[in-house]
RNA sequence: GCGGGUGUGGCGAAAUUGGCAGACGCGCUAGACUUAGGAUCUAGUGUCCUAGACGUGCAGGUUCAAGUCCUGUCACCCGCACCA
C-alpha cells in the first residue's frame, strides 16, 4: 500500500481500459443472443471538422449510463454510432480547400471515433454505419426506388426558397425567418419542378402513431403542432353568373351566415380564369405580382397592416343566403394551406374583423356574447349563433354538426381536414449527397434506375463545384449525367440533384441491426429479433423534422412489408443544452466554446462525464462553470481514497447497511428517469459517509463501484482489478436493494406549533396516532410553547411530524 | 399572438402524496497539516447585528401546514406563427 497515491492517474487508467475494451468485443451487441435484446440508440452525430463539442457528450452520456447498466443487468445491448456524413459543411469546406468531400469525411470520421473513444463511450464501433458509404446509400435509394413505385416520390412544380449564396434549394424549416439556415442570407423565392415525398399521406398515421412512443408533453405536442390537423368542412360557394364554384375550408362552419366577403390568395387560378370579367384586372394584377414578389417570410412579417384589393365584377353567392358578397384578393389567405381561399366572418375571426375594419365591410354578429363592435369574438365555449336560420340557439359544436350534414346533403359543402404539415421537398442541388436513382428517356420518361443497378454512385470527379443556375455540379459531368434508359436502351440522362440530409438519418437505426447486409436492407431475422428501439435520445432541434421523417420511412417501410413494427421506436427522450460561461449558446463567435478534449486532458474522461452528468437536470439546458468539473475530480479522487480503508469482508458493514439499500435504491430510480445529478449526490453522500469510518469492507466498496461504473468506468474497472478481480465490471451483475433493510427503526419526528417547527425527536417507527402525540406534547421544549394557551387542534401525521394549533 | 417550459442562496441546483426549504456540488470564511498540491482534513456558510423574525419572480387565496394546490400578474427561454 505504500505505493498509494491520493489522487488518481487518469491518463494511464483511461488508456489502459480503453485498450482492453476497444481490443475486445465487449461492447458489440450479439445477433440472436438468448439474453433479452435492449435497442438503446444515439442520434448520430454529423462529422464535421470541428470534431465533438460539448453537447454530443451530453446527448450521448444519458443512454451510454443506460446501456452500460443494461449490459449488467443482463441485457444483450445494441448501442450503435455512426456518421450521418453527407452536408453542406463538408462540401463547402472541401470546395474551399479543394480537397474532395470524400477524404474530407473519411478524415473527419475517423477524428470522430477517436474522440467518442477518449471519453470512453461503450458504443459497438463493430457496426458503424456511414451514410456516404455506397454500400449504406444503395439502400436509400432502394426507398426511394420503393416511394417511386408506391406514387409517394413524385415530381411537380414549386414555388421554393433559394439562397443565392449556397446556390441551392432550402426547405422551409432550413429558411425560417426568410434566411438561409447556414449561410443567413436572404432566401428568394423561384420557381422550380422538384422531387416531393408524399408525407401527407402518412399524416393520419404519424398523428395516431404518438399514441405507441412514450415521451414527455413538449416532444409530443410539438410533433402534434408541426403535424397540425384541423377538421372542419369544404364549402363551394358559386360564383355569380357562372358555373364555377369557389371552394373554401373552414373550421367554423357554423358562422357561414356571418361570411360578407370571400378573400383568395395572390395565387388563386380564379384570378386566370375569370380574367375577362374583372373590371379592375390591372388593380389585381399588380397587387399579385407585387404580393408575389415577396417571400412567404416577408408576408408575414408585413402582417400587421393588413392589404388586399377587390375584385371588381366578381361576385359569390352565399349558398345558404343566396346574397351576393364580393371577392377580395390578399396575401393573408396562403395558397399552401388548404384551398387558398376562404369565406370570411369578420365578427368572429380577428383577421377578418381586421380586414373588414380597414376596408369598411360589414361586420355581422352570428354568434352572441361578444362585442363586436370592439373586436372580434372568437370564443366557441360559450354562446348561441343567431341570425343564423337553420342553426339558432345552437352552441357552436352543435352548429357546426348540423351545418356540416346540411352542407353535405344540399351538395353545399362536405367535411374535410386539413393539415399544416407540406409534402417534403426532397431534393437539392449539390454533389455531396445521394444521388436520386432517376432516369429521363425522351421516349420512355421518368424512369427510375432499376434495383440491380443501385448504388448510383457518386462519381469521384474534381469539379463538383455549384452552377450559377442552381443546377447541382452533377449537371456539369456528363459521363454522370448521360447514360441509357434501362426501358429502350436509347441514350438518356440522369436527374442529376441529390436528396437531402434528411434521407440518410431516415432509416439509419434499421441498419444498425445487419450494417454488411449487401442483399436486403436488413435481414428479416435480424429486425425481428432487435425489434423497435427501446430508447432514442436526442435534441430537441429533431423532434420535429428528423423523428417524423424517420417515423414516415419506417411506416412506410413497415406498410410494403420491410419491416416488423408500424413506430419505430418505444420511448424518445431529449437531453438539454449546455450553455456557455455566459449563460448564452455556445458558438465560436462568442468564444464561449467549451471543448470536451482540453477537459479529458486536464481532468480525464470520468471527471468530464461525472460533471456533465452531474451538472443540472439532464433534461434542462445549464450553463457549464469549470469549477464544477473540479469538484467532480474531487468526488473521484475522494472515492479513489478509499481503497486503504478496505478490509476483506464480503458483508455490508452493518452500520451502512441502511444507507447503501437506500442509495441502491434511489441511484436505480434515478438513472432510469434520467436524474442524473441526483443519482450522482446519492452516491456522494454514501462515499462521505464511507469516509467517515475508519475502515468499510470489500462488499460496501465494491457496491459503490458497480452504481457509479456506468457514470466513470474507467476509475471503476481499475479500482475493480485492484481488488483482485480478474473479470471485467462490463458484465458484473447490477447491484439490487434488499426492501426489509430500506426500513428505519428510529425516525425523526418533527413538532411544530402552529405549523412552525420548534422541536425535533427521534421515536421508533409506526407509532399509534394518540402515542405520537402525548410524546409530543411532553416535550418540555413544546410545553413552554403550550404553557398558558389553549390547544384547538392537533394534526398527527404517522412517521413524520406532530403539529399542534394553539392559541 | 398562440403553444410548451423555467423563475428557489454568491453560483450549478435538490425537495414522492401539500408535511424540517436549500440535499449534493462549487465558491467563500476560519483552523489543522504540511516534502506547497489541481492538495488534503476539521468546522462554518439563505437573509437580518442579536433574541427572534423573515425567506422559493410578484400580488392575492385555500389549508393546521404551500416551492408544491387555486386566481391574477411579471420576466426569461424554446417551439409555431395571417393555418382560415
Amino acid at each position: 500500500m505504500s505505493e498509494f497515491v491520493p489522487s488518481f492517474d487518469d491518463k494511464k487508467i483511461e488508456k489502459k481500459w480503453q485498450d482492453i475494451w476497444y481490443n475486445g468485443d465487449y461492447f458489440n451487441a450479439k445477433d440472436f443472443s438468448d439474453k433479452e435484446k435492449y435497442y438503446a440508440l444515439v442520434e448520430y452525430p454529423y462529422p464535421s471538422g470541428a470534431g465533438m463539442h460539448i453537447g454530443h457528450i451530453r446527448a450521448y452520456l444519458g443512454l451510454e449510463v443506460i446501456s452500460r447498466k443494461r449490459r449488467m443487468e443482463g441485457k444483450n445491448v445494441l448501442f450503435p454510432i455512426g456518421f450521418d456524413a453527407f452536408g453542406l459543411p463538408t462540401e463547402n469546406y472541401a470546395i474551399k480547400n479543394q480537397i474532395h468531400p470524400r477524404i474530407v469525411t473519411d478524415k473527419n470520421i475517423e477524428t470522430f471515433i477517436k474522440q467518442l473513444k477518449t471519453a470512453g463511450f461503450s458504443f459497438d464501433f463493430s457496426r458503424m454505419v456511414d451514410t456516404t458509404d455506397p454500400d449504406y446509400y444503395k439502400w436509400t435509394q432502394w426507398i426511394f426506388l420503393k416511394m417511386f413505385e408506391k406514387g409517394l416520390a413524385y415530381k411537380d412544380i414549386a414555388y421554393v426558397n433559394f439562397c443565392p449564396s449556397c446556390k441551392v434549394i432550402l426547405s422551409n424549416e432550413e429558411s425560417q425567418g426568410g434566411k438561409c439556415d447556414r449561410c443567413d442570407s436572404d432566401v428568394v423565392q423561384m420557381e422550380k419542378k422538384v422531387w416531393f415525398l408524399k408525407i401527407t399521406e402518412y399524416a393520419d398515421k404519424l398523428l395516431e402513431g404518438l399514441n405507441d412512443l412514450e415521451c414527455n408533453n413538449r416532444i409530443e405536442i410539438e410533433q402534434r403542432k408541426w403535424i397540425g390537423k384541423s377538421t372542419g368542412a369544404y364549402i363551394y360557394f358559386p360564383v355569380k353568373d357562372s358555373n364555377e364554384r369557389l371552394k373554401v375550408f373552414t373550421t367554423r362552419a357554423d358562422t357561414i351566415y356571418g361570411a360578407t366577403f370571400m378573400v383568395i390568395a395572390p395565387e388563386h387560378q380564379l384570378l386566370e380564369k375569370f380574367a375577362d370579367r374583372i373590371v379592375n384586372l390591372d388593380e389585381v394584377k399588380a397587387y399579385q405580382e407585387q404580393a408575389l414578389r415577396k417571400s412567404e417570410f416577408e408576408r408575414i412579417e408585413l402582417s400587421k397592416d393588413k392589404t388586399g384589393v377587390r375584385i371588381k365584377g366578381l361576385e359569390a353567392i352565399n349558398p345558404l343566403t343566396n346574397e351576393a358578397i364580393p371577392i377580395f384578393i390578399s396575401d393573408y389567405v396562403m395558397i399552401t394551406y388548404g384551398t387558398g381561399a376562404i369565406m370570411a366572418v369578420p365578427a368572429h375571426d380577428t383577421r377578418d374583423y381586421e380586414f373588414a375594419r380597414k376596408y369598411n365591410l360589414e361586420i355581422r354578429e352570428v354568434i352572441e356574447g361578444g362585442n363586436i363592435e370592439v373586436e372580434a369574438y372568437t370564443d366557441i365555449s360559450g354562446g348561441k349563433l343567431v341570425n343564423s336560420p337553420l342553426i339558432n340557439g345552437l352552441q357552436v359544436k352543435k352548429a357546426i354538426a348540423k351545418m356540416i350534414k346540411h352542407l353535405k346533403d344540399n351538395n353545399l359543402g362536405q367535411a374535410a381536414e386539413q393539415f399544416k404539415m407540406k409534402d417534403w421537398a426532397f431534393n437539392r442541388q449539390r454533389y455531396w449527397g445521394e444521388p436520386i436513382p432517376i432516369i429521363y428517356c425522351d421516349d420512355c420518361g421518368v424512369v427510375p434506375v432499376p434495383y440491380e443497378d443501385l448504388p448510383v454512385k457518386l462519381p469521384m470527379v474534381e469539379n463538383f463545384m455549384p452552377t450559377d443556375t442552381g443546377e447541382s455540379p452533377l449537371a456539369n459531368i456528363p459521363e454522370y449525367v448521360n447514360c441509357v434508359c434501362p426501358k429502350c436502351g436509347k441514350p438518356a440522362k440522369r436527374e442529376t440533384d441529390t436528396m437531402p440530409q434528411w434521407a440518410g438519418s431516415s432509416w439509419y437505426f434499421l441498419r444498425y441491426l445487419d450494417p454488411f447486409n449487401d442483399k436486403e436492407l436488413a435481414s428479416k431475422d435480424k429486425l425481428d429479433y432487435w425489434g423497435r428501439v427501446d430508447w432514442y435520445n436526442g435534441g430537441m432541434e429533431h423532434v420535429t423534422r428528423h423523428l417524423i421523417y424517420s417515423r414516415f420511412w419506417n411506416q412506410f417501410l413497415y406498410d410494403i412489408g420491410v419491416v416488423p413494427h408500424k413506430e419505430p421506436y418505444m420511448k424518445r427522450t431529449a437531453q438539454g443544452m449546455i450553455l456557455g460561461e455566459d449563460n448564452e449558446k455556445m458558438s465560436k463567435s462568442r468564444g464561449n466554446v467549451v471543448n470536451p478534449l482540453d477537459i479529458i486532458e486536464a481532468y480525464g474522461a470520468d471527471t468530464l462525464r461525472t460533471y456533465v452528468l452531474f451538472i443540472s437536470d439532464y433534461e434542462m439546458s445549464t450553463p457549464w462553470n469549470e469549477n464544477g468539473v473540479k469538484g467532480a475530480r474531487r468526488f473521484l479522487d475522494k472515492v479513489w481514497r478509499l481503497f486503504p480503508k478496505v478490509n476483506q469482508s464480503d458483508q455490508y458493514t452493518k452500520d451502512l447497511e441502511l444507507i447503501i439499500n437506500q442509495t441502491i435504491q434511489g441511484v436505480e430510480s434515478d438513472f432510469e428517469t434520467l436524474k442524473f445529478n441526483t443519482a450522482i449526490a446519492k452516491m456522494m453522500i454514501l462515499t462521505n459517509e464511507y469516509n467517515k469510518l475508519g475502515e468499510i469492507s470489500k462488499a460496501d466498496y465494491e457496491l459503490l463501484l458497480k452504481l457509479l461504473y456506468p457514470v466513470a468506468p474507467h476509475l471503476c474497472e481499475e479500482i475493480w482489478n485492484k481488488l483482485g478481480h480478474k473479470d471485467l465490471l462490463v458484465f458484473e451483475k447490477y447491484p439490487t436493494y434488499d426492501p426489509k433493510k430500506l426500513v428505519e427503526d428510529v425516525i425523526p419526528i418533527v413538532i411544530s406549533i402552529n405549523g412552525k417547527v420548534r422541536d425535533k425527536i427521534e421515536t421508533k417507527r409506526d407509532l399509534p396516532k394518540a402515542e405520537l402525540e402525548a410524546l409530543a406534547k411532553s416535550q418540555e421544549k413544546i410545553k413552554s410553547y403550550t404553557e398558558g394557551k389553549t390547544i384547538i387542534k392537533v394534526i398527527v401525521v404517522p412517521n413524520k411530524l406532530v403539529n399542534i394549533v394553539v392559541k
